[in-house]
DNA sequence: CTAATATTAGTACCAGGTAATAAAAAGGCG
DNA sequence: CGCCTTTTTATTACCTGGTACTAATATTAG
């Protein structure tokens, strides 16, 4: 006998997280017991089905890389009135924050930001040229960010945008933003 | 009749990409089509199955998201020399570029100079006090960004870094971090 | 009206499972 | 050693969400 049942269920666990992609008969294979084994495995650990998997990471994907990367926004837009003031929320999550600290790291608040300044902007599509940002107090794990964005000054293309980050009333970054509108003619997307 | 073999199809792309989670059954039901015409509309239009979706967007989520959210690091380092200098590449994906304008949003390159500075820093944790930055040119997709982080001055447990990002030789960014060593001393973990 | 095109229905098959049951193998121990 | 329990394997029926293909039926253009 190779290994026993409980260690062979705590391998299958290290095998799935490794590995989520392996249908039950590749685990079979992997760990020399039959694929009845590893349902029932499966089944006593609470581990779902390949598909269920895929599905699971497919959502979470969906939600949070979408909401990180392909989104113009990072955080969730609460208010916004262009060319004056906009809000947004991030919720600090597991994987935004530095190992061991469990302080989020600073380009995650710079991205709330940045985004929420560009977005504020009328125009079809804006850049930033400068940005000045002060990390006031670390933000841990599951804490609410609230960033206001606010116009300071604007001179044709060039916007001067203040933004404040709290959490819970107190100021946790505050940042200065200088954006370009840039005019795109045809507002084709 | 509703709607052309067209129009559906146009429809068919738009509602799949709002949401893809939806079963052929389902998209049927939505189209008002049967399900043998949506298959054959997605095989028309290069579709692929629920599944396959799913495996996609999972795979993607583990490539990418890991990448991009769970490291340390943004960019793939070259060279570090704890204290002194450090590099790392970062090539700007699809993902990462405003829409329409094919310009690299600019939190991707505070991002990638953020945590070279941190990871510069010979301490076990080390948090971004201040920034600032300045966005000279902007970036496009594809190109390879190649940024360069140097400790300008350090007092204590206060660095500051500056970091220069170029392309192709032409500087893009150039941004000044001042990062506090949290628990100095010794080697990182 | 007729021919071409579009749509629907139906069949066989597949992967990767669930659920339930039965049978075989392996321990453990007195 | 045999007996009992746990563990493992095998088997069967069924499910979803498809592929691939064929045939029949609508629909539309000329």
């Amino acid at each position: 006998m190779a290994l026993s049942k409980e260690e062979r269920q705590r391998k299958l666990r290290q095998v799935i997280e490794a590995n989520p992609f392996l249908t039950d008969e590749e685990l079979a294979r992997m760990l020399a017991v039959s694929v009845s084994t590893i349902r029932l495995d499966r089944a006593e650990l609470g581990i779902p089905e390949l598909r269920e998997r895929l599905r699971q990471m497919a959502g979470e994907h969906y939600r949070k890389l979408r909401a990180l990367r392909d989104q113009e926004l990072i955080g969730e837009l609460l208010d916004l009135q262009l060319d004056k003031e906009a809000m947004s929320l991030l919720t600090i999550e597991e994987d935004m924050v530095l190992k061991g600290s469990g302080v989020a790291r600073g380009h995650y608040l710079f991205a709330q930001a940045n985004s929420l300044a560009v977005a504020l902007v009328d125009a079809p599509q804006a850049l930033t040229a400068r940005a000045v940002v002060n990390f006031l107090r670390p933000v841990k794990v599951g804490q609410k960010v609230l960033a206001r964005a606010t116009v300071k000054s604007r001179q044709g293309k060039k916007y001067v945008i203040q933004v404040y980050s709290r959490v819970e009333g107190e100021t946790v970054m505050e940042g200065e933003f200088v954006v370009i509108a840039v005019r795109d003619g045809g507002k084709k997307d």
